[in-house]
DNA sequence: ATGATTTTAGGAATCATTACTATATTTAGG
DNA sequence: CCTAAATATAGTAATGATTCCTAAAATCAT
């Protein structure tokens, strides 16, 4: 059974006011300027919670080496910029038909789905000259 | 300029006879049949090497906290078992569009795609009852 | 062959995340 | 409103995948 925190929510509000994907340490940051005495461990064991309750999602990239967080449940894809690291929103196609053909195909049952794509954001793409 | 070395060669050979997306350790501890004094180090870095090359693809899944290395290099996609930890490689659908309208919208470069299903595979829904 | 360059083995270092534990907070039921 | 059982927390230690470092070995252009 689920007992209320502050600290979760606390979590979760700084998710819910963030489109940029923050990693745990930088929400361990932010939210330490309302619980100074909060540590690392709680935000990440919350983190964990949230995620199980499908209130927020883990997202995974190749670069850098932390998770980054996300209060956005609607479906949706990312774009990883290989240069600065920045994730942006992306709103893809329609899955649905892929998936049926893949559950039939290789006889599993999907749950969930990750689309990223890599490449320069604008701002890094105009550096390159 | 990359020079020749054994030890990379052994480590995608061995990369080249699997289909099931071995983790560095797994690597490590196959090629030491041949050479016995190789180091982990060595092994990584020599996958990053051949990632650098294009000639394998580092994969990130949520479940499990290694990296995987595909010997594949045609375009496709990974379904990840979510209890087993098996990845089973999937034709997915052609991105062109998708990517089009992304580049498009967001002002993006794109260079890369990575789409992961999660869910279960056949044994592991079996199981389930 | 030889010298410059790259690679290696082995081990130490890094760093994100998880585990542990004693204390504090929450909450259901009387 | 109490109280006791259950859950959460802070603080710190442990883990584990990956990277870094260095002296010695292998490779290769000339």
């Amino acid at each position: 059974m689920l007992k209320n925190s502050k600290q979760r929510e606390a979590v979760l509000e700084y998710l819910k006011g963030r489109t940029d994907h923050p990693t745990a340490e930088q929400i361990y940051d932010a939210v330490k300027k309302d619980f100074p005495r909060i540590s690392l461990g709680t935000v990440y064991r919350n983190l964990s919670v949230l995620s199980e309750q499908h209130l927020i999602q883990k997202i995974v990239c190749e670069n850098g080496d932390s998770y980054r967080f996300d209060y956005n449940m609607m479906p949706h894809s990312h774009f990883s910029c290989t240069k600065c690291g920045k994730i942006l929103d992306f709103q893809a196609f329609d899955r649905s038909t892929e998936v049926q053909e893949l559950e039939e195909k290789l006889h599993v049952r999907v749950s969930d789905e990750k689309t990223v794509y890599y490449g320069l954001c604008a701002e890094c793409a105009a550096e390159e000259k």
